[in-house]
DNA sequence: AGCACGCCGACT
DNA sequence: GTCGGCGTGCTC
C-alpha cells in the first residue's frame, strides 16, 4: 500500500464533488499546495483544476487514480481566505464548487494560462552584436531573419517576438547554441498599479456626515453599517474617507457597484480625491486587462479594488474595507449558473475577513432594513442634502381627471413646455420598448401572438417588425388578423410611438429616445447621451437604462408615463422596486438653482402606495413593505429559496422535487416548509427538464439547515446522479 | 459541461 | 452497407 498523499481538486463541470488524483510523477517532494492550479486528465480530455485538499486517502479504488500531469501554480494562486469565500457560496448556493471556483478566476487562469505574463526576453550577446547574419546562419533563413531583428532592436520580449516571428522559439534555440543570443528571464514586478492626479480635496463634513463618521471611523473589525441617504446627502464622502482611512493603513478596499458603465463619475471622482488610479474590474474589459487588474489586486500593488459583482471575489493581500454601493440594485444578484448575490458574498467575506462592510443605498433593501430592525446591520441616516438643493416635488397626475391623447395627459404636456420654456431638460419615461406592446384585430379583438412562446408580440414601427420580448422571436407585422383575416392596428404605447407623439407636440425640438433598440449601435449610446449632458437635448424618452448614472446639467423634469405596471406587478418586489425607481429618478431632477418636478401619470391616484410615498416617502413604503412580509403570506425573502434541479428525464426531475418536498415537509424545523406542489411547471429546455421548489423558513439558518439535510439524503438515490440541481437563495424574482 | 458509446433511420 | 441523430452514462 503506498503511502502516497491524494489530491483533491476541484474541477470546472457541473459536477459537485472533486476528484481525487496522485501527485505529479516528478514533484513529489514538493507537493502543490490548496490553490494552486493543476493540468489533470479527466475523461478523455485534459482539464485545469484547482487543488482544494490534500487528502492521505481516498475512496476511490487505488487503480482507478490517475496522476497530475503538471502543477501550473508555484504559489497558490487563490490563498485561503480566498478559498474560505468559494467553499461558502459552493455550500450556500449548493453549486458545484468546480464552478463557483471559475467565478472567481478571470478566464485566462481558468484556462491554464500562466498568471505571470512571459517576462522572458531574447538579448543579443556581445558576439552577436557584430555577427554577419549571412555569414554565422548561412543555411538558416530564420535564424538569420531572427537575428536581423535582434540585432536592429538589441532585444525583444517574449510577446513581442510571439507577434513579430511566430514560431520564433526554434530557430533562437539555435541561435543561443551558436553564442550569438541569450534567453533571459526578466526579474522584477509587473508595472504597478497607474496613479491619478489628486483633483479635489476634502470638504468639511457637516453634521450628519460626521455623526456618520465618528460611528464608523476607527473600527477594524466585522460590523455592516448601512449608509442610507438620498441622491446628494452625501454618502460618497462618507465612503471616501472610509477608504482613504483605510488605505492609510496600508490596507485595501473593495468596492462594488452595480454597473460600472453607469458610473464614471463616481469612480472619477474616487480617484480625483484619493490621488491613485482604482483597479477597476468588470466583464467589458479585455481579458488582459482583467487579469492583469486580478493580479494588482491579488499582490497587494492595488489599493482600491472597484467592481462590478463579479469582482467581489477579487483576491487581495491585505484587505481592509468592503463598500457595497446601492446596496438594493439587482444586478448585485446573478441571474444565471451560480445565482449568488454579491452584496450578501461581502458580507459573508467581511465576516470571514473580520473587517467592516458598508452598505449605501438612498432606497436601501428590504432585506438590509429587516436586517437594521433587528440589530445586525447599523442604520446611519443622512437626511439632508448636502448641497442645500430643496428637494424634488414628486405630483401625481390623475389620468381618470385628465384622459390622455396618445399616452400624455394634458398638464404633462403643458407642465414640459413650461420646463422647457424655462430652459429645463425634460426626461420621459416609459418601460416599453418599441412602438406598441400589442398588435389587436379591430373586428375580434385576437392579438398577435408568438409562435415560439405563450407571450404577446410587441409592434416595432422602425423595422417594421413583431418582436417577442420574452424569448426574442421576430417576424414580419402581420397584414391581417391570423384569427379572422380582420384589420389590424397597434394597441398601447411603447417608446418609439411615444417619441413620434413627443415630436408632433414639440416639432421644434430634437427628441432623443434612448433605450435598447436605438442604442444597439456602437456608439449609439454615447452619441445620444452627449448631445444629453451637453444640453443640446431638450426632450429625452427612455427605458430604464436612462434611470442610472448620467447627469443632465439642466434636468428638471421627469415624467413618469405609467407607474402603474409596478403598482400591480407579479413580482412580490414590484412596489419597493416601483418606490426605488422613482426616488432614484426623482433625485436627478432639479439644480441648486431650480427645484426638480417629477410628474407621475396614474389611473390608480387612489392606491395607498401613492399615499404612503408621497407623504412618508421611501421610508414609509419600505415599512410597509417589511411588515407586510414580516407579517404572514410572504416572509422576509432573505428566508426564501428556489430549489433548482434539472436532468435529461421529466421523471427524474420530478421525483426530484418530488423527494426533496416530502424531506422538507418530514422535518418542519423552525417553520421551514415548501410553499405551493411544485412551484413552476416543468420546464424543456437545451434537451434538459427543468423545475423548482419554493421553500420557506422562519429563519435563514433553519433554511440553510434544512436544505444542507437534502444534500446527503437525495444523493443516496441512484437516480438522483442524474440530475444537476443548485439553490437560489434570495431569488430576484418568483414565477 | 464535454465526450463516447450505442442504437435506429436515410443516404453517397 | 455507414453517416449521424440524440438518449444515456461517465469523468478521480
Amino acid at each position: 500500500m503506498s503511502r502516497e498523499p491524494i489530491l483533491r481538486v476541484a474541477i470546472n463541470a457541473p459536477l459537485s464533488r472533486l476528484f481525487d488524483y496522485l501527485p505529479p510523477a516528478d514533484g513529489a517532494n514538493s507537493l502543490p499546495r490548496p490553490g494552486c492550479r493543476l493540468l489533470v486528465p479527466f475523461g478523455r480530455r485534459r482539464q485545469t483544476g484547482v487543488l482544494l485538499e490534500v487528502a492521505k486517502t481516498s475512496d476511490v479504488p487505488a487503480a482507478r487514480l490517475k496522476r497530475v500531469q503538471k502543477v501550473l501554480d508555484p504559489e497558490p494562486i487563490l490563498r485561503e481566505p480566498d478559498l474560505r469565500l468559494i467553499r461558502f457560496a459552493s455550500d450556500y448556493y449548493h453549486h458545484p464548487i468546480g464552478e463557483v471556483v471559475g467565478c472567481a478566476l478571470p478566464a485566462p487562469l481558468r484556462q491554464g494560462k500562466p498568471l505571470h505574463e512571459s517576462r522572458q526576453r531574447l538579448k543579443l550577446t556581445a558576439d552577436g552584436a557584430h555577427a554577419v547574419p549571412a555569414e554565422a546562419v548561412r543555411r538558416a533563413p530564420r535564424q538569420s531573419a531572427l537575428l536581423e531583428l535582434l540585432q536592429r532592436d538589441g532585444s525583444l520580449a517574449a510577446e513581442e517576438l510571439d507577434r513579430l516571428l511566430p514560431g520564433w522559439r526554434q530557430p533562437a534555440r539555435g541561435l543561443v547554441a551558436k553564442g550569438v543570443a541569450e534567453l533571459v528571464e526578466e526579474l522584477g514586478p509587473p508595472p504597478a498599479a497607474g496613479s491619478a492626479q489628486k483633483t479635489a480635496t476634502a470638504p468639511v463634513p457637516n453634521p450628519d456626515q460626521a455623526a456618520a463618521l465618528e460611528a464608523l471611523s476607527g473600527r477594524r473589525d466585522f460590523h455592516v453599517a448601512l449608509l442610507d441617504g438620498i441622491t446628494g446627502s452625501g454618502k460618497t464622502e462618507v465612503y471616501l474617507s472610509l477608504i482613504q482611512e483605510t488605505i492609510a493603513l496600508g490596507r485595501q478596499v473593495l468596492v462594488l457597484v452595480p454597473e460600472i458603465g453607469l458610473t464614471p463619475q463616481f469612480v472619477g471622482r474616487l480617484e480625483g480625491r484619493l490621488g491613485l488610479a482604482a483597479a477597476v474590474l468588470h466583464s467589458s474589459l479585455p481579458d488582459s486587462v482583467r487579469l492583469a487588474t486580478w493580479r494588482a489586486a491579488r499582490s497587494g500593488a492595488a489599493p482600491l479594488v472597484l467592481g462590478t459583482r463579479s469582482a467581489v471575489f477579487a483576491p487581495m493581500q491585505n484587505p481592509g474595507l468592503i463598500v457595497v454601493d446601492e446596496e438594493h440594485d439587482g444586478s448585485y444578484k446573478q441571474q444565471e449558473g451560480l445565482r449568488y448575490s454579491a452584496r450578501d458574498l461581502a458580507i459573508a467575506r467581511g465576516k470571514q475577513l473580520d473587517i467592516p462592510v458598508v452598505l449605501g443605498s438612498a432606497t436601501p433593501s428590504i432585506e438590509s432594513l429587516s436586517r437594521c430592525r433587528e440589530g445586525a446591520y447599523r442604520r446611519l441616516t443622512l437626511p439632508a442634502r448636502a448641497g442645500g438643493a430643496a428637494p424634488p416635488l414628486l405630483r401625481l397626475v390623475d389620468l381618470n381627471r385628465h384622459p390622455p391623447t396618445e399616452g400624455l395627459a394634458r398638464p404633462v404636456v403643458e407642465a414640459m413646455r413650461r420646463h422647457i420654456d424655462e430652459g429645463g431638460q425634460v426626461l420621459v419615461f416609459l418601460n416599453r420598448r418599441g412602438y406598441a406592446p400589442t398588435l389587436i384585430c379591430r373586428s375580434c379583438s385576437a392579438v398577435a401572438e408568438c409562435r415560439r412562446c405563450d407571450a404577446r408580440m410587441t409592434v416595432h414601427a422602425r423595422s417594421g417588425r413583431l418582436m417577442c420580448h420574452h424569448c426574442g422571436a421576430a417576424r414580419p407585422l402581420d397584414d391581417s388578423c391570423a384569427a379572422c383575416g380582420g384589420p389590424v392596428a397597434p394597441l398601447g404605447q411603447g417608446t418609439e410611438r411615444l417619441e413620434d407623439t413627443l415630436q408632433q407636440r414639440f416639432p421644434d425640438f430634437a427628441i432623443t429616445r434612448i433605450d435598447s433598440d436605438s442604442t444597439r449601435a456602437r456608439g449609439a449610446m454615447d452619441q445620444a447621451l452627449a448631445a444629453a449632458i451637453s444640453g443640446q437635448t431638450r426632450i429625452m424618452v427612455g427605458t430604464q437604462i436612462l434611470s442610472k448614472g448620467h447627469h443632465f446639467p439642466d434636468l428638471t423634469l421627469v415624467v413618469v408615463i405609467n407607474a402603474d405596471q409596478g403598482l400591480f406587478s407579479t413580482d412580490f418586489r414590484g412596489t419597493e422596486r416601483l418606490a426605488q425607481g422613482l426616488i432614484q429618478v426623482a433625485g436627478r431632477a432639479g439644480r441648486e438653482s431650480r427645484q426638480g418636478e417629477v410628474l407621475i401619470q396614474t389611473a390608480f391616484a387612489a392606491h395607498p402606495f401613492w399615499h404612503e410615498l408621497l407623504t412618508g416617502g421611501y421610508e414609509r413604503v419600505a415599512a410597509m413593505a417589511l411588515e407586510e412580509r414580516e407579517d404572514a403570506a410572504w416572509p422576509p425573502f432573505s428566508r426564501l429559496a428556489l430549489l433548482r434541479a434539472s436532468s435529461t428525464r421529466r421523471a427524474d426531475t420530478h421525483r426530484f422535487l418530488e423527494i426533496a418536498r416530502e424531506l422538507a415537509d418530514d422535518s418542519p424545523q423552525d417553520g421551514t416548509r415548501v410553499l405551493g406542489p411544485v412551484a413552476a411547471p416543468m420546464e424543456r429546455r437545451a434537451g434538459r427538464y427543468r423545475g423548482q421548489l419554493l421553500f420557506q423558513s422562519r429563519t435563514r439558518r433553519a433554511l440553510h439547515r434544512v436544505l444542507a439535510s437534502l444534500r446527503p439524503k437525495l444523493e443516496e438515490e441512484p437516480f438522483a446522479r442524474r440530475v444537476r440541481w443548485s439553490i437560489d437563495v434570495d431569488p430576484l424574482e418568483l414565477f
